[in-house]
DNA sequence: CCGGATATGGTGAACGTTCAAAAGCGCGCC
DNA sequence: GGCGCGCTTTTGAACGTTCACCATATCCGG
């Protein structure tokens, strides 16, 4: 209300105590008795006293803030805002914030992480879209700075402090799911070789096959990661001598590619049966709805602010990791 | 790289100077002779000394930081990852940095827009998907918290500052572009009234169909923004009378389901054209590419940020507001 | 050669918080 | 009764920067 904000000083005075006993109070409680911390606590909300952060970080060297590089067409794709959600949501609860940055070109990219360390504005970051040979975390590591991946480095990877979603074992729970559903001819369609990510998946699908005992020939497609070829590569699958009857796919934007791809029967029904991966908004929506591995987003960001707040009080401890478990959205 | 980061202090005593004039070599250049301004930059690069911002923040009594809600399934949809990519880019050039923030329910999100003022986490607000009655930007004003809205409130709208994109334009482009390839029976696709911007693009629409003369019988869907929906309600025109041969849709989503919905010729052409809005990276990829409505985001982030550090430097301004015009994507 | 304006630099304090240390106090033990 | 111990509270300083003000040097007209 624009009226000048009261100070720990003032809170102090009316509740009579000195600053100290109320910072201790919104700090350390268990060293306050209780009859003072009611007074001070009285004293707070009558004076809507809210603790200055700027003050706070001053002291503290600490900024409270967790760095995030938004770059215009992120391969997170229709993931990052749920998972940029969940980001605030988790950090907030620990008592941080996500500040958003960007850096214009890979030159300046270092720079722009030193200086967001060196100025004191973030304790850390998170990094996503690890590439296949990402050269960043070995350049955190070297400078100290605590980080966590989203998604786990493809080299070295016990070095570092990463949070993953286990792929395979979403596009395995797929496929089992099909197979209980009398598919026998089940394809996969999703990225060429060389993201990671999309190899896991891949290879999850082709290890469920092997269990399951089923052929991979013909079954297999890869293409860049947008419905147009998407649609191609489903139709040039379904053109074979023995056409799928079902796709697993790296994405929902693959997912969508290949329902246009196999085309609706008189009934209006797709031609083949497809699960998707990411299970974004657009998955519930479509006609019929499609089945969906579901990334647990909300927990990825927890553990993910957890490893990196723990790095972030203690840089030299060994980084950890975690696997997390995806679960299959079944809409049929 | 863990070195104990330099300071003010450390930069004055290496060149020789006070902290004052280092602090002025950074922040009024002019008030310094040439001569010392290099002795102090070399000192500063020398130590690689780079201004505390909680420090200045503390004395400055501003935290140079603005905030965003960003919640869950957001109305921005796909373009939310885009906007907060220029937002945060406008935002740096400005000397300002974008914190991202949640509220889990209506209850609290007045609370934590408060918190954050009041605790100097932030100076001021970008809302974003402001509602047909949204409470938000009354509240603010009353709390004489700085905002700019990303889109423009439907009631007293001059009071606020704001930043739109005239969507009505953008259709009627889309629509001049039809007539001149030779289309006259041109759909509308998008969101049943009441949304405001779905309105003013659909307005546009009407507007230029009226002004060629065509007919609006029949041609106007409305149902929600999923592409299931649109597909089906696409079907539904072209079951008519006089079948549309071309859509304009209020968003991608509603094209990409236009195109589901219209089918393919047996060359495999789609069978009507569509033109979607908001060119987002799906519409250049599908097949063939979509013609879409360009929101000018860099442009649209700049002027927010603009009018945002404006209002934060003196919020008793009378508020401003702009309104872009988007950008037809030609691609056919 | 003086008075006063101007340019440049320096000094102490302040922003609001928490840390480190010490002071006050009640209590039990020898 | 003196001593030490633990619990609660206070005190002074510090975090790193910029503001407000003052000091000194320079310059120019009269």
């Amino acid at each position: 209300m624009a009226r000048p904000t009261a100070t720990i000083a003032d809170v102090a005075v009316l509740a009579g105590v000195s600053r100290q006993t109320v910072s201790n109070v919104l700090n350390a409680p268990q060293r306050v008795t209780p009859a003072t911390t009611v007074r001070v606590q009285s004293a707070i909300q009558k004076l809507e006293y809210r603790p200055n952060r700027s003050a706070r970080n001053l002291r503290a060297r600490a900024s409270h803030t967790i760095g995030f590089r938004i770059n215009s067409p992120g391969g997170l794709g229709d993931l990052l805002d749920r998972f940029l959600h969940a980001l605030a949501n988790s950090a907030q609860a620990a008592g941080y914030h996500v500040l958003l940055f960007t850096s214009a070109d890979p030159q300046t990219e270092f720079a722009t992480y030193d200086d967001l360390v060196q100025t004191g504005t973030v304790d850390g970051f998170v990094l996503a879209d690890i590439g296949i040979a990402d050269p960043r975390p070995a350049w955190f590591v070297r400078r100290r700075i605590p980080f966590v991946c989203f998604g786990q480095p493809r080299r070295n990877r016990d070095e570092y402090a990463w949070v993953d979603v286990d792929g395979g074992h979403g596009t395995a729970q797929a496929v089992d799911s099909l197979v209980s559903r009398g598919h026998r001819r089940i394809a996969y369609l999703g990225w060429p070789p060389g993201t990671g990510y999309g190899d896991d998946r891949q290879a999850g699908w082709r290890r469920a096959m092997r269990r399951h005992g089923l052929s991979l020939t013909g079954m297999a497609g890869t293409c860049p990661q947008d419905a147009g070829s998407a649609a191609a590569t489903a139709r040039r699958l379904l053109a074979g001598k023995t056409p799928p009857t079902a796709f697993v796919c790296g994405s929902d934007t693959f997912a969508i590619g290949a329902r246009i791809g196999c085309g609706a029967d008189a009934a209006g029904q797709p031609r083949a049966t497809v699960v998707g991966f990411d299970d974004s908004p657009a998955a519930a929506f479509l006609t019929p709805p499609l089945s969906s591995v579901r990334q647990p987003l909300p927990a990825v960001a927890d553990r993910i602010v957890d490893l990196l707040v723990r790095r972030i009080a203690d840089p030299g401890a060994r980084p950890e990791s975690v696997l997390l478990r995806p679960e299959l959205v079944r809409r049929d």
